[in-house]
DNA sequence: AATGAATGAGGATTCATTCAT
DNA sequence: AATGAATGAATCCTCATTCAT
């Protein structure tokens, strides 16, 4: 096989294997196993278990910011045509979207950033942070429409709005077993939230 | 030392190292050399360094309901005498409060939900959804009293403001470095849900 | 076993295993496997192969700097009653007899110092410079009394003296084959080298 | 690139990157990656590892030996028209750039002789008795026209000698940090062994 | 003539756990 | 009640070597 394929389909296959068993707890033996090749390959491509699992979380890092942003920039704000309802249920519709596609990653994040694991706790707050910014941003420009009522604070705003949508996420992902209509789950959470923010009428 | 204070001891001395190091990078001599004893009397006192790690986490999981009960229940609602906001605010500093304190607890219990270890994954969703429950609970009864907006589904509304609220504690709580004024935050954060919560006028 | 008995043990054996096979293609089951002991013992007593290997060649070069010590300043000049003859006999006899027995760490420090292992090579060069350093120093009194001939630099003279000395141990020395009468060899070798030195007449 | 030249190529790599890292921890790969080669290529020339490194040895050993022939044998003895004093510092002199020269192979050799490689061990010891056998011979014709003193064991004699030169050599060049004036030394240490072998007056 | 992909054997190290004292 | 000596299974990683292209 190619070595970019290879390499690829280690980055790939080790994502499920590190979210189903945690970093720890997947020894090098089990990827490879999982990808199909001899242990010795394995070093072939990444110079360690670790290194592997660093380039894992930069490249997901960078996927999920360049996926984020056309999203977040989408336009949006000032509305063109669509309500502010419409605006908001897409949103989370495609955050709810996200976290199922990228539950194993999330996971991994999460745990490597409660473990504090310096190179990981960064990135992972890197990510956060870039989120909350650009919520944080729309909800500024959306208080300055009057669309939405006004908030002192648009950074803790948006921490607390994101916070209570991957809370809400979480519960339902978490455990695999509890499959849930998202796009049900999407649009409660949305006319919550809507309902939150809607100014005094 | 009289065999229930070694085993006290034993738990106690564990939270930390455990939470500093995580579950996987602490072996059992790390355990027994900060409490100060020989290998071999682990084991007069647990029976795997498993059986300590569930024991420990029984044990908090226990606390923390019992601590959070009282609290939760502590009357409130319908109002007797204190505004909402002062309500709201009460709450708020002490959801921070306990963050703070059981930071390490917290660390591991979330931790290992996220490892998806089906024994400790159950207790912790167990404690969530107490959480959520009482929350709920009283906002059921803000509704009916008219003292907050009406949300059709309490549950998912009071998931969404713990979700809200840790979220904000985590970005301060997670890296030890930052340290934050608890107290104007959470002011700050009860004022926000307060206003996003409020009846239209 | 006790663990300072163990400890000694497998420094002891180690010395052996290292010089028969060099520290490379040593490896920790070798170590154990002559000791008697299992694999994970060893690291009861030794935090890696390097660590022991280091505490191994420490150990003897203390041992050997102590016991050269007392020879060369055993007195001897300004000479007392015996000939010069007896006395450099008498030195190189103890030479030869202490390659015999240290052949084995002789051989390990020589190779470790010629891989340049930094830690290693400072030790050896310690070691040659005090050796060179007392010979030197008796030299120049023996110059002083007359005893031997007058030379411009001690010090390279010393070197020059046990550089011989050495290569004439080293050549029947390095192969455990070629067994010598050491007495009869160090006789011939104290006999040159005082013809060698010897004053004009 | 021809084979030849490849060949030649792949053995001049290798004798700088032995004597820098030495045998065992020399890689292949490392080879390969100085040569600029890839590592399949390797085997095209040199059946292992090992059999690069047995005739990178002979090969050495091959053209040192011729070296040291014609300039052991230029004559020199009986003396044409030099004195002794000028033979003798021709020969240190020599001896001292030599080492230099060949420094990186001198190591290896050294190195892998006390490593009691049986082929190496074994090569390395027919250029040290080469050496000494016809130093030897020389200072028997010395002593045989009274250019020098008489002594009973010119062989021993000519291992002490250059035992003696080589340590002074060693304990300057075995570190490659202290640069030392090779030319001066060479003359201060034949006129040393030169005062050494000195006839009585 | 060249190579890079693949690998398994081997070596260092960690660690939960046992057991005799 | 305490312990420390002992261990083997498990894990990460290296590397000489093969082979299809």
């Amino acid at each position: 096989m190619p070595a970019d394929e290879r390499r690829q389909s280690l980055l790939d296959v080790s994502v499920r294997v590190f979210a189903q068993r945690g970093y720890e707890r997947t020894s090098v033996a089990h990827i490879c196993k999982a990808a199909g090749i001899g242990r010795g390959t394995f070093y072939e491509y990444f110079g360690s278990k670790h290194d592997l699992f660093r380039e894992l979380l930069g490249e997901h890092a960078r996927r999920l910011l360049e996926r984020m942003e056309p999203f977040y920039r989408k336009g949006v704000l000032p509305l063109a045509g669509g309500s502010v309802q419409d605006l908001v249920a897409a949103r989370f519709h495609e955050i709810f979207a996200h976290f199922r596609e990228h539950r194993d990653i999330y996971n991994i994040f999460l745990r490597e950033a409660l473990a504090k694991n310096a190179a990981t706790g960064d990135l992972f707050r890197l990510i956060q942070n870039q989120q909350i910014a650009v919520v944080a941003d729309e909800l500024r420009q959306a208080m300055a429409i009057g669309v939405i009522r006004k908030f002192p604070d648009a950074t803790q705003l948006a921490t607390f709005l994101l916070g209570g949508v991957m809370h809400v996420a979480f519960k339902y992902l978490i455990d695999e077993s509890a499959e849930v209509d998202l796009d049900a789950l999407a649009a409660d959470v949305a006319a919550m939230a809507l309902a939150a923010l809607a100014p005094a009428r």
